[in-house]
DNA sequence: ACGAGCGCCTGTCGGC
DNA sequence: TGCCGACAGGCGCTCG
């Protein structure tokens, strides 16, 4: 599932708790279960074991698209990938066919790291700063200035679209809100990113923005047969809407592949 | 520097 | 019904 908004949900549930989640804040593991190895990039199963037993959550925070676990001694760094979740269970629950590794807790209840595809990694890390060493910046920090956007915008001879995608230069980003920050800044996904002006990079940085935050607010989006609980998808503009009639000007949203990636827009709104 | 292609995995959907 | 390709919210790698 897991763009900036999706993962940022998941940071605040485990967090503050939801109905039917409680907050995971002071819980402290007992036992760690690895169901499929190839989840586990870092430490070998051996030494994670040892290390993550009786260590307490103290807090959930995030970089880009990776959920950080702060431990009492270390970080537990989980990135989704494609198909990934978190789930807060009971250990009386039936253990889910894709569920790839279990935390169990002190007090009977479980997280459970489900992830069909199996895409998604764990990290058991005393400083995880390295694993974010190539990161660019986070959209929505304040630090990111629309002179800072268009700084490193100006001398990318590439299409925008991958750009946006290119975890390097901006951090967060994914297929569903490229597309719809790229349609409500008015820009062709293939513009070369070294043609925009000052002002369309201070747009397009607002229109990322815009749709993160409204992602945020309306708990992510919820697609294929997952269900969430976000509803972002029920406000898509563009994304996964080829050949229906765009909301602004009732041209037919088209698609094409760009980086390998299904990309959607509306040629009359975003011209090239 | 950049894009294309592929690999990693499992599942769904549409066409024939 | 069954088979087969296309496609899916990501990203690391190699090769031009």
């Amino acid at each position: 599932m897991p763009e900036l908004p999706e993962v940022e949900t998941i940071r605040r549930k485990l967090r503050d708790g939801a109905p039917e989640s409680p907050s995971l804040v002071g819980k402290r593991i007992v036992r760690a279960s690895l169901l499929w190895a190839g989840s586990l990039a870092e430490p070998d199963p051996d030494e994670f074991q040892y290390r993550i037993i009786g260590q307490t959550i103290t807090d959930f925070g995030r970089r880009a698209k990776f959920l950080l676990i702060q431990l009492s001694e270390d970080t537990l760094v989980v990135h989704l990938r494609m198909s990934g979740d978190l789930l807060v269970e009971s250990e009386d629950d039936p253990v889910a066919t894709h569920h790839r590794f279990l935390l169990h807790f002190e007090d009977g209840t479980r997280l459970a790291f489900n992830d069909t595809r199996k895409f998604g990694r764990i990290w058991l890390l005393a400083d995880p700063a390295p694993l974010f060493k190539k990161l660019g910046p986070e959209p929505l920090g304040e630090s990111l200035t629309p002179e800072d956007f268009y700084a490193r915008l100006e001398d990318r001879r590439r299409q925008i679209k991958p750009l946006l995608l290119d975890q390097s230069f901006i951090a967060g980003i994914g297929n569903i809100y490229a597309d719809e920050a790229l349609h409500r800044a008015r820009l062709h996904p293939l513009t070369l990113a070294s043609s925009l002006t000052p002002e369309q990079a201070a747009t397009l940085l607002e229109s990322i923005r815009q749709v993160l935050q409204a992602g945020i607010e309306a708990n992510g989006a919820s697609i294929d047969w997952v269900y969430r609980g976000g509803e972002f998808q029920n406000h898509f503009q563009v994304y996964q809407r080829a050949g229906e009639p765009c909301y602004r000007c009732g041209t037919s949203i088209e698609r094409i592949v760009v980086g390998q990636r299904g990309t959607h827009f509306c040629p009359q709104c975003q011209r090239p």
